[in-house]
DNA sequence: CGTCCATATGCAACAGTGTCGCATCTGGCC
DNA sequence: GGCCAGATGCGACACTGTTGCATATGGACG
């Protein structure tokens, strides 16, 4: 293992399977995968989308896997998921693996989700990291607010009294 | 007693009824019900708890209307969640609401929770505002990371068998 | 105060996501 | 090849949140 040298991995998925064996983990068809899919997809998975993809390529891989392979793998931190809103948790590869980050910014009223620059958040991971002792995954977070088009929509949510607009639909 | 002066309001939930009416809106027994039980509680709560806390107050109100109601609140921006992994999701008064905020910090390894301080995300909020127009919500981020003791133990899990020993019984 | 209408609610059944127990199979190592 | 802890297949389950429809209620107006 060469870790001294810090050379951009060319396919995250190798990276992956050789920390899941130097952790003495199992190296599985699903687990493989699973990786595979993701880091094919450059964005955001849901569960069953992976379901999906990784029954294409390895047909039979029951469902209740994908879940139990998607949790191992984020135990290992090679696997990370964010939760908008209600909808289903999208999964993604750890950021250390594919490099380039972003963070998710999220409408809460129109529901648009757009990305910030990953290192959005540097500050703040330095501040956790200092005063907590927190190592912040910044590829993990979601921020949530209102977007500019909705705010100018809606109008400034401050205590300065709303203009009520007569019933008129 | 309340003139243009701007003072800290007293009773959140007065505040919170005032801008319903404000947007429209109506003011029903299960919407005041709900704010009062997040009021009362300073700590974010699930939809399942503030039905129990709901009924207590007001019985007959159903499980559905707990819903619709968070619904309807946080779309008048007076009610945010979060999603700490795969749980459900815990709802809380909007920061603008009452005065103090925190940003909750999650060990994804060991599953703690922890607090931080509001202003942790000023200067994110800023950016987010300068650049995008994106007015964030700091109460309803959660932010996903390892905790200073699990990133201690350098191991990704309890089962951290980096370096195997020798198995053979 | 009474009427009216849009909408919030009660109800029940549904949908989607993630989980669990157990038998069987497989990966890693001898 | 053979062994065994751990991963998977399978089914059924738990939980959270949603939807359609009939009814009740809020609040505005006369």
């Amino acid at each position: 293992m060469d870790d001294g040298v810090q050379h951009p991995t060319p396919d995250p998925v190798v990276e992956a399977v050789r920390q899941i064996r130097a952790h003495g983990e199992r190296v599985t068809v699903a687990r493989t995968a699973v990786l595979r899919v993701l880091a094919d997809a450059d964005e955001h998975l849901s569960a069953d989308a992976i379901f999906a993809a990784v029954s294409r390529a390895a047909p039979g891989v029951h469902r209740t896997t994908i879940y139990r392979a998607l949790d191992a793998l984020e135990r290992l931190d090679l696997v990370a998921f964010t939760r908008l809103r209600h909808d289903a948790a999208t999964y993604h590869l750890a950021g250390h693996l594919v490099g380039g980050t972003h963070v998710l910014v999220r409408c809460r009223l129109c529901g648009t989700v757009s990305h910030a620059p990953g290192d959005l958040l540097d500050e703040v991971a330095s501040r956790l990291a200092a005063e907590q002792g927190f190592a912040l995954d910044p590829t993990a977070v979601a921020l949530t607010g209102r977007c500019e088009t909705c705010t100018k929509h809606v109008g400034p949510l401050d205590h300065t009294h709303v203009n009520k607009p007569p019933r008129h639909p």
